[in-house]
DNA sequence: TTACATGTAACCATAATAATTACATGTGGG
DNA sequence: CCCACATGTAATTATTATGGTTACATGTAA
């Protein structure tokens, strides 16, 4: 199982933002076109970005900004604001494993420390990158 | 989203196998007591195992055997015997973005690099760890 | 006040998971 | 040799998550 494209969603929204800042008014309806999904889709994540703090948007009026600098949002910030994997849950442990067992009793608070060390490196991963990389590796693409 | 149960249930197997090593049969019965489950789902796990290498087991004849020491068996092993995160596909992009959008054509690249670096990130941290460890891990808490 | 945008609830189709049933296949003791 | 028993595996089901969509309430500014 992979996890949500929301995230991918969420950045392609906020580089979108930065790239047309002065161009074009950034409509859930114009952003939803790029993306290639539904303009409900776009309201919910920006709705989840807003409540992060990473975009400011008002109901009613068209188009949402960036609510800091592109080199101040990290991938890990994205990802949680939009909130695709709770804090220690990547993995699923089985539940309700066999207490009269040693390994089944004890077994869980094994893999809950592994499984945490894991998860933090892959947000560690995220925490590294900044959405200015990302613009900048679309804008080098472009260009070659 | 959750990466599947059947890591977790992989882990717990291989740690019984190793404990109960002299002193019971380890049918898919037994273990599936432990671990909580249906004795099938046990047996589609150890069929995953065993084709990577992990364990001995020979149809109709009672029980399984670790293949290789505990040391010697990694949690990432273990994580890509029983295929629960596909390469590069812990993370989903979203599908056909607007090719005449810049970012829409030039995005997936970016997002599938940052990708990759995470989940790789994830996985080494699966790599240090061998069941060797988590055995000494349950060991100890049940004493204490 | 009206045209248009956002905010959100509700619903649906689709896909994945884990559990389960059913049965074919393989093994070794008696 | 055959039979009790274990593994191998296909097929089905209930449950759950996701992404898309419709519908409509709410907010804004010209």
């Amino acid at each position: 199982m992979s996890i949500s494209s929301r995230f991918s969603v969420a950045i392609h929204i906020l580089c979108l933002l930065a790239i047309n800042k002065d161009k074009v008014t950034n409509t859930s309806e114009y952003l939803a076109g790029s993306v290639n999904t539904n303009p409900v889709v776009i309201r919910k994540v920006m709705s989840m970005l807003k409540g992060a703090g990473l975009v400011h948007v008002r109901a009613g009026v068209a188009g949402a900004k960036l609510a800091k600098k592109l080199s101040e949002i990290t991938l890990l910030d994205v990802y949680k604001a939009v909130n695709v994997v709770a804090e220690n849950d990547l993995f699923s442990t089985h539940e309700h494993p066999n207490p009269e067992c040693m390994v089944g009793r004890n077994i869980q608070q094994s893999l809950t420390k592994q499984f945490s060390a894991a998860q933090k490196a892959m947000e560690r991963s995220l925490e590294i990158v900044t959405l200015e990389d990302v613009v900048q590796d679309i804008l080098q693409s472009d260009n070659v």
